[in-house]
DNA sequence: CTCGTTGTGGACCAATCGGTCCTGAATAGA
DNA sequence: TCTATTCAGGACCGATTGGTCCACAACGAG
């Protein structure tokens, strides 16, 4: 037994998603990488193995971050159609931030690889699986409190709202005017009423 | 004056659009552009300048292509509003052919560049104002037609549609199910009711 | 047919890519 | 303290990148 790793394999993932969810995949070099992680060449490999697993291991980071920060907002907040409202509306909001500019990581990740990379579209699929189940449960909930008119198809609502989230963000990443997602936003909770 | 042009500018732009389409700009070489455009290097640049250059052209020939094609069909359309409507079922339909798997190439550049690159994202938001308009104007007749209701607003109505367009075909290009296409569908129309 | 002009093919360039590997330093157990 | 082990830094690698340049071929005007 010998030393012991001077940093925290979590510690640099998240750096690796920030800058991967920046600049994608194919812009980003392995100089970007271990400048932002604080690490060798030598290290990074003996880590992660390669630039491309380091990218899936973001993948995964992003999706367990994602979901588990909506499955909280959307149970936690009392009643689950303005968590879902509330999502919509933060995503137009920040828009104009650089957190916002940066767009999803899932969907920036699909629209780069679409399904040439299996690893990749793979943990794509999931991610937006994810993000529909986090959105169908929100409705459910939503009914069960009576904010959700009767006969709505919670399956597919929720489908549709993982479809105009990344429609929505892709918009704000394309740099559209604020008043022009606020239009969006509006039309697409119109459809839970 | 002397050799004419062994190439016509048009059809190699075509072939260049296809190339970055596909692939994206990143991940497309000089080798990929010149063996698709049939082109050597020297030729390539006295016409193009640069790769970065050619990427506008076929940014700007993807615009015009699009929206010529698409107020075509939403003019010709007797009834404006079937027009629409057979726009995203044709997107769901042909969600897993090749040219579906390649997304919309406005979004897709949006994706990559992000407002990074101004020339680039100066055409992708001309790119997604045209695509508005041509859904605005489509909307404006079917009001007239009666098959709009009353009160609807046209404009947000159209911006919906863009979003939500994007939003599909990244669903698309994500190798989504065409039953989860069709749920995206369904609900985007019914925004129209 | 000749000549001047211009497009073309490909050699060539420095820079950078992702990735490997070796050297030396740091450290926990004995 | 000594040693076995594992770390980090960076030299180094071939391949490829976007881009330049030049010698040659093709062609229109005279």
């Amino acid at each position: 037994m010998a030393r012991p790793r001077e940093f925290d394999v979590d510690e640099v993932s998240e750096r690796a998603l920030e800058v991967f969810w920046k600049q994608g995949y194919q812009a980003t070099t392995l100089q970007d990488l271990t400048s932002a992680m604080g690490l060798s060449k030598s290290s990074f490999y003996e880590t992660f193995g390669s630039k491309h697993a380091l990218f899936l291991v973001a993948l995964d980071r992003y999706r367990d971050k994602v979901l588990a920060r909506l499955v909280q907002l959307l149970d936690e907040a009392p009643r689950a159609l303005d968590a879902v409202r509330s999502v919509f509306h933060a995503v137009a909001r920040d828009a104009h931030s650089e957190a916002g500019q940066r767009g999803c990581f899932i969907g920036n990740s699909a629209s780069e690889f679409g399904v040439g990379d299996p690893d990749c579209s793979c943990r794509v699929r999931s991610g937006l699986k994810a993000l529909e189940d986090a959105f169908r449960g929100a409705l459910e909930r939503a009914s069960q409190q009576g904010d959700l008119p009767a006969g709505k198809d919670a399956r597919a609502l929720a489908r549709f709202l993982t479809a105009s989230l990344n429609g929505l963000r892709l918009m704000a990443k394309a740099g559209a005017e604020r008043d022009t997602l606020d239009d969006v936003v509006y039309t697409v909770l119109a459809a839970l009423d």
